[in-house]
DNA sequence: ATTAGCACTCTCATCATGAGAGTGCTAATT
DNA sequence: AATTAGCACTCTCATGATGAGAGTGCTAAT
C-alpha cells in the first residue's frame, strides 16, 4: 500500500473528525475555515483527490464534499486515532458507580451496559461471563409441595442453575439433604464427561438427580454466552444512519436475534484477547446488517476460564478515541470485579 | 353520552378496520367500495359528520378522509370489538411451543415475549412473576475460595437470590452446612419482619448470615417487579407512527427506562385482575410518551400472591380483537404454568 | 330519509428556478 | 516544483407554481 504523507494523514484525520461532528460531507473550504489551516483550499482539494484515489475518501455526488470510506475509517483507527486515556474525572465517576452499587454480577452487568451506553451515545452490549470449563461445584435439593423438588446447582465460577424435579414419592427435607450430600460427594469439581463416565447407580432417586445434573451441565456447556444486557437503543435510533431502516438489513436484527449476535461475538473477539479492544468497521464483508455501523468489543474476565464480552454498536461515524477508551476502561473494571468475586 | 345508531356503529367499526389496514384516512367513497355497502357515499358522509361531532372521528385536514380519535378507539374497544377467540390452530401452535421448551420460568418468559411479539406484530413486554409476600424458604451456604462463602437464598415461590459473604475465618463445608441448617430452622416460612423481630443472637457467624438474609429479603420486597423481557422492537420501528420519533417523547423511553415502565404497569394492571385484559389507549392523559400508542396488558399468576405482567405495546391503530385474544391466551397459559410449578 | 350532483378544499407529486457549496482545471505566483 | 487564485461547471436543496386526485359539505331532487 502506498504511503501517506504527513499532510495527507492530517487531512484524513480532520475529515474524519469533522464528519463525525456534522454527519455531513466535508468540503475543502469549510475544512480550512473550521481548523484554521495555513494551506489553501485548492491544496486541500488536491490532497483529497489523492486520498480518494487511494480509497480512503469518497464523494457522495460529483460535486459534494468528501466522506471517509470504510477503508478510511480503518486506516484512521489503525494508524491515526489518538489513544487518549479517559479523563480521570470520568474514570472516577464510573468506578464510583460500580463500587457504590450492590455487590454482585446481577447488579454490575446492567450497570456496565448503562455506563457504556451513556458514555458512548451508542447501543451497549454486555454478556454475562461464562465458564469455559463447566464443572460441578455444589448441589442442593429443596423440598416443596408434594413430590416436587427444587434442584439448585452451583457451578464453579458461581453460576447457578435451577430445575424442578418430580420424584416418585414424597421425601422429607432430611432425606433430600442426605441425597444431595451423596451427589456432592460424587460430583464435586467434576466435568460433565467425568460424571457421565461414572459407574451407573442403582438407587432410582440418585439416578434421577444425577441425570438432571448431567442435563443442566450439558445445557450450560452448550450456551455460547449467558444473559445479555443491552442499553441505549434510543441513542442510535435518532442517528440519521438508522432512520431509513429496512427491517431485514437493519443492525437491530443483530441485537434482537440472539444467534446472530452470538455469531458476531464469537467470530470477533476471542477469549484469549482480554485487554485488547476489537474494532469492527462496516461488517467487513461478512455482516450485511452492519453496513454503516461500527462495533467496538472487548473481552473481560479471566482468559480461557471465565469471561464475557462487552462493547458498543454505533454508527460508523463515531468518536473512536473516546469510545475505545471507554470500552477498554469498563472492560478492565469488570475484569477486576470478576476476579475479586470469583467462586472456585 | 348520546347513543349511536346501529349504522353509526357499523361505520365506526369499518373506519377503524380500514384505517388499521391502510394507515390512511378513510374516505366515504373508498369505504363503500371496499366493503360493498348498500348505502351511498353521501349517507356515509352524513353519518361520519355525526360521529365527528360526537368526538369519535376526526379529519386530519379539511378535506381528507376520517381517522378514529382516541375516544373512537375507546368506544370501539369497549363496545364494538369482536372478541373472537384465537383460532384453535394458533392456540395449539402456541401451547405446543411452551410444552416443548425446557421447563422453567427462565425459558418460558422469553418464549412468551417472543410469541406475543410475533403474533401481535408489536413490542411485547413480559415481567417475571414476583411474590407479594416475600417469605424465606431455604438457605444454603457454600464454601468457596478462602473465607468467601456463597449464600444462596430460596424464597417461597421459587425465586433465588445469591450473595457473596466474607467470614472472619475459614470454615469447612460441614460447618457451613450446619450453620445453614440452624438458619433454616429459625427462618423457615417467615417474613422479613418476623425475622427482624427475633431475639438477637450472639454467635457472630450466625448474626452475619441472618443480617444478609434480612438484607436480601428486604431487597426482594423493594423490587416492584423482577426481570423484564422485551421482544419485537423492530416490529414497531417500521410503523409510520414511530418514524419521526422525538427522543424525549418517544414510547421507546418507556421501554428503556425501567422506572417509567414499572409506574405504567403498577398503575394500569392490578394484581387482583388476573384474567382481565386492560387496554390503555393513547396514554389517557397521563403518559405523554404513549400519544399514538396502545398498550394491552394482563396480569398472570396467582392473585395477590405470585404474579407478573405481560402484554404488548403497539400503534394505536392495531388489530384489537386479535391482540386482545393473544394477550389473554398467553396470560392464561403462563398462569397455568406458574401454578403447576409453584414452590411453596 | 336518502342520494345525485356540484363547487370547493386540501394534499401530493412534479417541475422549474436559483442560491449555495463544492469541485477540477489552468495559469500565475512563490 | 509546489502552491494558490481564479473561474467555469456540477450537483443538491429549498422554494414556489401547477394540476391531478380524493374527499368534503351543501342543496335540490327522489
Amino acid at each position: 500500500m502506498s504511503q501517506l504523507s504527513d499532510r495527507q494523514k492530517i487531512i484524513l484525520s480532520l475529515v474524519v473528525h469533522e464528519h463525525t461532528r456534522t454527519a455531513q460531507p466535508v468540503g475543502s473550504k469549510s475544512l480550512i475555515d473550521q481548523y484554521n489551516l495555513r494551506i489553501s483550499s485548492a491544496t486541500v482539494r488536491n490532497e483529497m483527490n489523492m486520498l480518494e484515489e487511494m480509497g480512503f475518501l469518497r464523494q457522495p455526488h460529483t460535486s459534494a464534499g468528501r466522506v471517509p470510506t470504510e477503508e478510511g475509517y480503518r486506516f484512521f483507527v489503525g494508524n491515526l486515532v489518538q489513544h487518549t486515556s479517559l479523563p480521570s474525572a470520568t474514570r472516577n465517576t464510573i468506578a464510583h458507580q460500580f463500587y457504590q452499587s450492590r455487590k454482585g454480577l446481577d447488579h454490575w452487568l446492567p450497570l456496565a451496559a448503562s455506563v457504556l451506553a451513556n458514555q458512548s451515545q451508542a447501543v451497549s452490549i454486555v454478556t454475562a461471563p461464562h465458564s469455559e470449563n463447566i464443572t460441578f461445584k455444589h448441589l442442593e435439593l429443596i423440598a416443596t409441595r408434594g413430590n416436587q423438588v427444587l434442584l439448585v446447582l452451583v457451578l464453579v465460577g458461581g453460576e447457578i442453575q435451577q430445575q424442578i424435579l418430580t420424584f416418585d414419592s414424597i421425601h422429607s427435607q432430611e432425606q433430600l439433604s442426605q441425597l444431595a450430600q451423596q451427589v456432592n460427594h460424587i460430583c464435586e469439581n467434576r466435568s460433565v464427561e467425568q460424571i457421565k463416565a461414572l459407574t451407573p447407580v442403582n438407587n432410582p432417586n440418585l439416578k434421577l438427580v444425577l441425570e438432571a445434573v448431567v442435563d443442566q451441565l450439558s445445557l450450560a456447556n452448550k450456551l455460547v454466552t449467558g444473559e445479555l444486557y443491552l442499553d441505549g437503543l434510543s441513542n442510535i435510533l435518532s442517528e440519521p444512519e438508522f432512520t431509513d431502516l429496512q427491517a431485514d438489513s437493519s443492525p437491530l436484527r443483530l441485537l434482537e436475534e440472539r444467534p446472530l449476535l452470538d455469531d458476531l461475538i464469537s467470530r470477533t473477539v476471542l477469549s484469549e484477547d482480554i485487554g485488547g479492544v476489537r474494532v469492527l468497521i462496516g461488517g467487513e464483508g461478512t455482516w450485511q446488517e452492519l453496513q454503516n455501523c461500527t462495533v467496538v468489543l472487548t473481552r473481560y474476565g479471566i482468559p480461557d476460564q471465565f469471561s464475557g464480552t462487552l462493547g458498543v454498536l454505533g454508527p460508523m461515524r463515531m468518536p473512536y478515541g473516546q469510545t475505545i477508551s471507554v470500552v477498554r476502561y469498563v472492560g478492565e473494571l469488570m475484569s477486576d470485579l470478576v476476579i475479586e468475586n470469583l467462586i472456585d
